[in-house]
DNA sequence: TACCAGGTAAAAA
DNA sequence: TTTTTACATGGT
């Protein structure tokens, strides 16, 4: 196994939470202590290692791309730093100590999840998006890739909507997967733009817009205030046992510039450990 | 058994 | 313009 070397620290175990947390994901795999994903039509192997991780296999295509799925590129140190200053902060980033948010490296796959994550619960939403990949995406030895943009084109909504979406969220994803947009050049464009572009596709809200720059294009900024967990999460911190609403949580992102992204993520990853 | 779960758009008021 | 409703599955 080669070693593919991270910014210390990194907890493997920590950050890879959410591939288990949730049911199975197909499409980032947790195997025998490790994650499989399928990039460039080949099955590859992530674990834990001293310095970062082992890849298997490793050449200069994975190499980027592993580095971008375990989110290499969030500034840890200097998010610390500014955690120190914040005593809600500063308890959980001693707590969560390595975690990097992974990211989902594709875009359409990337929208895809959050469609099918949209209103039902985490765990069906797991099972429908894996009834997709199975029914759809590519088979290696122990996962799969997600299936592809232009296969998706040509399903049937109909055919989506037999796997348990509904079928309004059956629309949304065909219709997505034979739009125009160009969604591998919205990684050029700032946030607000990045916003319009998506919430301009019907079924592709505010909600899914903010994941989009969160998860896929690690933006430092990115805070779905609307978003259930996160507005949980930060009423666990910091309500005082009373829930806030979206508009408030909006407002109490503007104290975490410029760090909301990793912000939302700690939340969420401590309400996980506090419940 | 109902009811809620990391929303969205269309209908109704 | 603002409020209400339908949607489909999994877990409790």
């Amino acid at each position: 196994m080669a070693l593919l070397a991270l910014p210390a620290p990194y907890d493997f175990e920590l950050s890879t939470e959410r591939y288990r947390a949730f049911g199975q994901d197909l499409a980032n795999r947790w195997y025998d202590g490790g994650l499989h994903r399928v990039i460039d039509g080949r099955e590859v192997r992530v674990e834990a290692a001293n310095g970062g991780v082992h890849v298997e296999p490793l050449d200069a295509t994975i190499a980027p791309v592993v580095r971008n799925l375990l989110g290499a590129e969030f500034d840890l140190d200097a998010f610390y730093g500014f955690a120190e200053r914040e005593p809600v902060l500063a308890r959980l980033v001693e707590a969560l100590r390595g975690l990097r948010p992974p990211i989902a490296v594709e875009p359409f796959e990337s929208l895809v999840t959050s469609i099918s994550a949209q209103q039902v619960s985490l765990r069906a939403a797991f099972a429908i998006r894996n009834r997709l990949i199975e029914r759809f995406g590519a088979r290696t030895e122990h996962a799969y890739a997600f299936p592809a943009r232009e296969r998706l084109a040509l399903a049937e909504p109909e055919a989506l909507a037999a796997l348990g979406f509904s079928r309004r969220k059956a629309d949304y994803v065909v219709g997505l997967a034979r739009s125009n947009l160009d969604l591998i050049a919205l990684a050029a464009l700032p946030d607000g733009e990045v916003k319009a572009q998506l919430t301009a596709l019907p079924g592709i809200g505010e909600w899914t817009a903010d994941w989009f720059l969160a998860r896929h294009l690690a933006r430092p900024e990115a805070w779905p205030a609307g978003d259930l967990g996160v507005r949980k999460a930060v009423s666990h911190f910091y309500g005082e046992g009373r829930d806030f609403s979206t508009e408030e949580v909006r407002t109490i992102g503007e104290r975490f510039a410029p760090f909301r992204n990793l912000t939302a993520h700690y939340l969420l990853a401590g309400l996980l450990r506090d419940t």
